[in-house]
DNA sequence: CGTAGATTTGAAGCTCCTCAACATAAGTGG
DNA sequence: CCACTTATGTTGAGGAGCTTCAAATCTACG
């Protein structure tokens, strides 16, 4: 397992250091995994949440159905991320999860995430930590959609998923595979398809970014980040010392 | 502590059923609050987040500020809530926190909440749900903002803020007491102080709301429940069984 | 009572949306 | 492998919604 190193395993190394013991815990997660088609829904709205998922391979998303049709994308997972903790607290989702791309996600039993959490102190507060950051991500995209325009959305997200892919290592440099469609980019940041195409367009104009297929290739990392107020990037800040349990400390 | 109910106790009590030791646990979070003026800052962006707060009474909130100097509000705070659960699990705060009215706050600070949390899983477990209640607000000002224009934002906002007050016994019936400025209904929603008075008139104009001074009074919560697609309350929806702790079982 | 702050109103302009047609890419079965 | 089909992206035109600026009220408060 060390040997080997999952995408999960070093997300959350980047948030505490576990022992040995903790680090076989957290194997557990996504030790099974199984291949999951594009398309299919891991969790659906109104629906108990009895189970936390990792995402090994592959992209997937949240999403959020209004009583008018529309379509809002809440969260959006990259490989190495947990899914579902959002709704875990909860009884029922408010929320329904599908797969952007086929990959591999390994299903976890809620009763054995409480047994888990009860094991390990850390491991909990691995956990937690997940959680509070995934809620930076969305509190990040609240900021974003509410101050800013076409251009400096985009651009925001552009580096919100180059950064998080860079993490587990899925981005090479400036190039990263971006699976979603201009429709789903309309979704996460609230703009219609249309605009979205317009959108990338001016910034590939202005020597931004290059993308063709799929693939995104920023150009200027820099000017983009201004253009977004990306500066700072609190999802990666330290955790509170105060709140950590000591090392090895188990319950 | 029985007799005389806090509105935080109140607060909490919706989500977990607390035990006499637990509640005068948590009795300590609110016992000493004092006087906090108007427009008093809280905490600061980039200082560390050495407390947690329970509002008392008054209004706050906490707002980020972008490099180009416009300002966002992410949470509304109204007695009964606390505040500083998102920042507690990092080191730093990224966002800044302020009275919107004068209020009674009590701080407390991160090594006794870390010592409560280590005393009763249960507390802990409140203290959870409370950030995950928090997150799930978040969340649907995103969808909020996401999918709907003007008139349904504010709709959606005067149904959410009645909601919360209600939940503390602090609305009486479909009127309340806002304190926000139109600027800052603004810096909620993503919009000019000028389009919110427009929209305030709109509002009016149709019958839906009335409002005097600071006071708001819902007309037809039926129709602006439609308009602004309010039909869940997700942040009231009930907990997982599977991760609550069983009654009375300590650490 | 006067002043600073908040709200309202008007006008002009810009961003973004909608609708629709077209172009290109991706997927499918012969 | 190609024609067919469907999905996705691009482009244009017109219009709705919102912003900005500025001036005119209104309100709060020392």
């Amino acid at each position: 397992m060390l040997s080997q190193e999952s995408h999960l395993a070093r997300n959350i190394d980047r948030h505490v250091t576990l022992s040995g013991g903790d680090a076989s815990l957290l194997a557990e997660l996504d030790a099974h995994p199984r291949r999951v088609p594009r398309g299919s829904e891991l969790w659906q709205t109104q629906r108990p949440s009895d189970h936390l998922y990792t995402l090994c391979r592959g992209w997937a998303c949240s999403y959020h159905r209004s009583a008018n049709g529309s379509q809002q994308i809440l969260d959006l997972f990259v490989p190495g991320d947990i899914m579902g903790l959002r709704d875990l607290t909860y009884h029922d989702h408010t929320s329904t999860a599908v797969m952007l791309t086929t990959g591999q996600v390994s299903a976890y039993p809620v009763e054995r995430v409480s047994e888990l959490m009860r094991c390990s102190r850390r491991l909990d507060w691995a956990l937690q930590a997940s959680a509070a950051r995934q809620e930076r991500l969305i509190t990040q995209r609240l900021i974003n959609v509410l101050s800013h325009d076409a251009v400096s959305r985009i651009a925001h997200l552009m580096l919100e998923v180059q950064h998080r892919l860079q993490r587990v290592d899925a981005a090479s440099g400036d190039q990263f595979y971006l699976p979603l469609l201009q429709r789903q980019i309309g979704m996460l940041l609230g703009m219609s398809s249309v605009h979205v195409s317009r959108t990338l367009i001016e910034l590939s104009r202005r020597g931004l970014l290059e993308r063709s297929r799929r693939r995104i290739h920023l150009l200027d990392v820099e000017a983009l980040a201004r253009i977004a107020d990306f500066t700072t990037f609190p999802y990666e800040a330290g955790l509170n010392p105060e709140l950590l349990p000591e090392d090895g400390m188990q319950r």
